[in-house]
DNA sequence: CGTCGGTTTGACTGCGTTCAACTTAGGTGG
DNA sequence: CCACCTAAGTTGAACGCAGTCAAACCGACG
C-alpha cells in the first residue's frame, strides 16, 4: 500500500525494517477523494499529513484576481502537505487533480517519531527539504526559461520522479491533467501551452494526448529543457 | 550576537532558555566574508550550516546559457543553508550580495540537537519550511505577477522580514543591491527593473535608491502587490 | 580628471497574451 | 443510435509587456 512510498524514501536514504513498521503503524484509514476537490485551504488548523497513494496532487496559490499559481505536482508516494507538521497551518491549498487514494498521518504520530526515531526524522526532514528544491527549480523555471524550456523541464521532471516510483519508463508515463493544469504550474496561458505543445510533437520532441506522455527524444528534450536532476537529489554522495 | 537568530525564532515559537544555551554552544567561530563571494557551490558536500549575522546573502540557481535566478534572499538571523544539514549537498550556490559576518553550526552538532531536542529539531524543521513557503510565494510572483506587483511585493517581503530583527521600520530600511541583483530575483532584466522603479517613484509609492528603501505608502504597496504575509508565518494559530 | 560600475533613457523587437471562433472527444438522455 | 451538451483542445489575428540593443549619464574613487 505505501510501497510506492517506501520506494520514492529509499531512493535517497536506507529505511531500516523498525523505521517501515514505525510509518505503518503511524498510518490511518485510506481515504478516497474525487478528482478537482481542494482538501486543505489556507490558514486551516491540520492535525494530519497527507500521503498520496494514488493519482496527482497540487499545492497552490491564488491572487485575488483569480489567477492561480500551482507551486508543485505530487504523484503517488509523495506527502503533499508533510510540511503541515511543523507549519501547523498552509499558506497555499492543496487539491486533487485526478481521484486520488490517500491515507493521513496524525501530526501526534509524527512528534512521536521525532521523539524517538531520530535519523527517520531527517528522513523526512529531507522530504519537505525535496520539496523545497523541487520550488527552487520551478522559481528558476518560472524566472528564466523560456515557455518551451519550461514545458520540456516539467515534462522531464515528472518522468523521472515517476519512473523512481515505477509508473514511467524512458518512453511514455501518464500524466492525466489539462492543459490549462499544465498552464497553471508553468506561468503561462492555455492557449500558448497549446501552441507550445504543438511545437514539441512537430519537432518530435514529446507527445502529449489525451494526460498520456510520450517522449519521443529523452535526450534532446533534458538538453533543450537545460534539466540537471541534481535537485531532485537521487544521488547519495556517502552511504549513511 | 545571534540576538537576530533569536527573535526571527521567537517570532514564531518560544524557545526556552536550555534550547537557546544549546543552540549558542553549537555554533563555532564567526567569519567575515567580502561581498559578491560564493561560497557554496552545487554539488559540494557541506558539513556545516551557515547562520547570517550581518550582511545580505542569497541562493541562486545557473542556467548553461549564464542567465541566473536568485531562489531566495537572507538576511541577519537566516540560515542560509540549513537544509544541507538533511540533504547533504545542494542543488544551488549560496553567495553574498554585500559584505558578511557569519557563523557556522557543524552538522554534528545539529545531529546532536535532534537527538536530544526533539522541540528545537522541530524548530529548525518549521525554519526550512519557512524557506520552501518563501519559495512558494516567489513562485507566485513569478509565474503570475506583473513585472510591477513582483517588485512592489518583494519590497513587502523585505521590509516585513528584516523588521522581526529589527533591522526596518514602516518607512525605511537598507537593502544595499544593485538594480541587477532585484532583476536576478525577479525574472526580470536590469534596464526593466529600472523603468518599473521609476514608476514606483513617480507614483509616490516607494523609493529604492543607492541601497536604502524609502517606502511612501506601505498600504498602497501591499495592496499593488496582492501581499498577504501569512506565508512568513508570524501568526501563531494557538500556543504550544 | 579619467575610470568603472551602476543607473537611466530611447527606439525597436518579439514572446507570450488576449480575444474570439471553431473543432474534437466524451458523456447523457430522448 | 443519434442529437445534444460540455469541457478540452486548436487555430488565427492583433496587442502589449518586457526584452534587447545601444548610448548617455552619474557618482565614487583612484
Amino acid at each position: 500500500m505505501i510501497d510506492k512510498h517506501l520506494l520514492k524514501l529509499r531512493a535517497r536514504d536506507d529505511i531500516s525494517a523498525d523505521e517501515e513498521a514505525a510509518i505503518r503503524s503511524a498510518l490511518g484509514e485510506t481515504i478516497m477523494l474525487p478528482a478537482d476537490h481542494t482538501f486543505i485551504s489556507p490558514g486551516t488548523l491540520l492535525e494530519h499529513s497527507t500521503l498520496v497513494l494514488d493519482g496527482i496532487v497540487c499545492r497552490y496559490k491564488d491572487l485575488s484576481n483569480g489567477q492561480r499559481q500551482i507551486t508543485e505536482l505530487h504523484v503517488a508516494g509523495d506527502f503533499a502537505d508533510l510540511h503541515s507538521f511543523t507549519l501547523q497551518y498552509l499558506d497555499h491549498s492543496v487539491m486533487t487533480l485526478t481521484p486520488c487514494r490517500i491515507v493521513r498521518m496524525p501530526h501526534k504520530a509524527l512528534t512521536a517519531i521525532t521523539e524517538q526515531y531520530p535519523h527517520l526524522t531527517r528522513v523526512y526532514w529531507f522530504s519537505t527539504n525535496l520539496d523545497a528544491a523541487i520550488h527552487r527549480e520551478w522559481e528558476l523555471s518560472l524566472g528564466r526559461r523560456s515557455a518551451i524550456q519550461r514545458i520540456a523541464h516539467l515534462f522531464c521532471e515528472m518522468q523521472l520522479r515517476l519512473s523512481i516510483v515505477g509508473l514511467a519508463s524512458e518512453r511514455h508515463f501518464d500524466l492525466p491533467v489539462t492543459q490549462a493544469v499544465l498552464a497553471e504550474c508553468l506561468g503561462l496561458t492555455p492557449v500558448h501551452v497549446n501552441r507550445v505543445l504543438k511545437e514539441l510533437r512537430e519537432t518530435g520532441l514529446l507527445e502529449f494526448r489525451s494526460g498520456r506522455v510520450t517522449i519521443l527524444d529523452l535526450r534532446a528534450l533534458r538538453n533543450m529543457a537545460d534539466f540537471d536532476p541534481t535537485y531532485l537529489y537521487l544521488e547519495r554522495k556517502r552511504p549513511r
